[in-house]
DNA sequence: ATGCCGGAGGCCCGATCATGCCCGATTGAG
DNA sequence: CTCAATCGGGCATGATCGGGCCTCCGGCAT
């Protein structure tokens, strides 16, 4: 095993388990003490851990791994299935736009490493996670970013949405509805997934079925600016049709 | 076989298997370890896949990034001197540019959780470090994401930094010397330091001494553009005299 | 035909890297 | 305050790296 592959796998046991510890570490990977702590100063000087005496905590994570909290409310799995099957809406070449959230996140990781594509996207987690992809042509939207989602808002952000045109929009939203369309909590960032929505031919929203009905605080679009929904099982036949009688299709997997 | 088949049969077998290693595709493929590694070499610069020890990793696997977290090797103690020395040019408070680099990112790193501060960057890694920092309020500046440096270059970093005014920016540089000014070797990334330079009232260089003398192709000012040069005690008194002749101070720590 | 040229691959050797081991210094839990 | 656990610097070692140099071979112009 390779000194970066330990070092990524001590990151993901770091980010599950809240902790790790030198010992452990060292008889999980069947090295030395020494060469963990290497590993972990390494870590540390890379900012992705906190050193801390007997072991290390994470620090500042870059990836979109499931937090605490998102954990509980599962569903981890729909957004999976849900991301594995928007890989089909992927075009063979052209420009996508990646929303920020979860399920977006765990589509971006999904990309197959031979894809060729030009990716725009204003959340700082996936542009981590796509930026070393070998195939893509990555474009940031910059703006102030938001803590809770580490996304880009503002007049940055709306600015490159409007000056630019994309093949497809990947969205995420936090509720959907066709009677109270697409809604998510904060009023800036649903100002930008209004011009991101605004900026693509055609539009994809990913989310699972846990969404359907849920109403936020801002809304940035109907279910009819949507091409195509991919959920889980979990919505119904009726709300289906229902929702595919507005123009959208529907894909539940 | 022709050394592009087989480079890119290397290429089949790392993205399948995750890696590769230098012993046995020798083997594999019948010819000699040096072989190998020209072709990793190649690959590795095509950007297709991670050069570690003893083998190669297919690039968009790792989603952290080993050259930030670099060992003991380069000048890494004398980065963090320097990143130490430089947080004594925080003000207290008002709007701070972060350049791209691996020193700057210690010094992100290093950034008190008390601080309170707006900070604008154009680099990834850094923004992904700061984006849960409580105190920060962060602002990210977009473009095309250079897969080196994993920092926004071109038109919209160009113009994002010519709309805002900050009190401090903290910059790196690939070379510094009295005679050939700032340099780097990419062209865009050195436009986007220029830009970022008039952006600021105060301009920190943070570069060890062994950047003193080097030039590279791109050049994005002049020593004297710098107010305060921060840089380890490899740079010799004589230097340091002539360099604060022309204007910028100079702190060895 | 012949000789030049350039790229690919092999060979060699000093430099570098990853890891383990040792030991004095530091830390933190009781 | 004490002491065992932990840390980190120094050193050793074997594997790996990479640059310089050589050979082979196919293309090409003379």
């Amino acid at each position: 095993m390779y000194a970066p592959e330990r070092q990524q796998e001590i990151l993901r046991l770091a980010r599950d388990g809240g902790r790790v510890d030198v010992l452990s570490l060292a008889e999980e990977f069947q090295v030395t003490a020494e060469t963990i702590r290497r590993d972990l100063k390494a870590l540390d000087r890379a900012g992705l851990v906190r050193r801390v005496h007997g072991g290390a905590i994470p620090a500042g994570r870059l990836d979109f791994e499931p937090d605490l909290a998102e954990r509980e409310s599962t569903a981890a799995d729909e957004k999976d299935r849900v991301a594995k099957a928007a890989l089909a809406e992927l075009p063979t070449e052209g420009t996508v736009i990646l929303d920020a959230g979860t399920t977006v996140a765990r589509f971006a990781a999904a990309l197959p490493l031979e894809a060729s594509l030009t990716v725009v996207t204003h959340s700082l987690p996936i542009a981590a996670r796509l930026a070393d992809h070998p195939g893509i042509q990555l474009h940031l939207v910059g703006g102030r970013v938001r803590h809770r989602t580490r996304a880009a808002v503002d007049a940055w952000a709306l600015r490159a949405y409007g000056e630019i045109r994309a093949d497809v929009l990947f969205v995420a939203a936090n509720g959907f509805s066709a009677e109270h369309g697409l809604t998510t909590p904060d009023l800036a960032e649903a100002a930008v997934k209004r011009a991101a929505v605004a900026a693509a031919r055609r539009v994809v929203l990913l989310a699972d079925s846990s969404k359907h009905g849920q109403e936020h605080f801002a809304r940035f679009g109907d279910l009819g600016d949507v091409d195509l929904l991919i959920t889980d099982s979990g919505l119904s036949p009726e709300d289906a049709t229902a929702i595919e009688r507005g123009g959208t299709e529907v894909l539940c997997v």
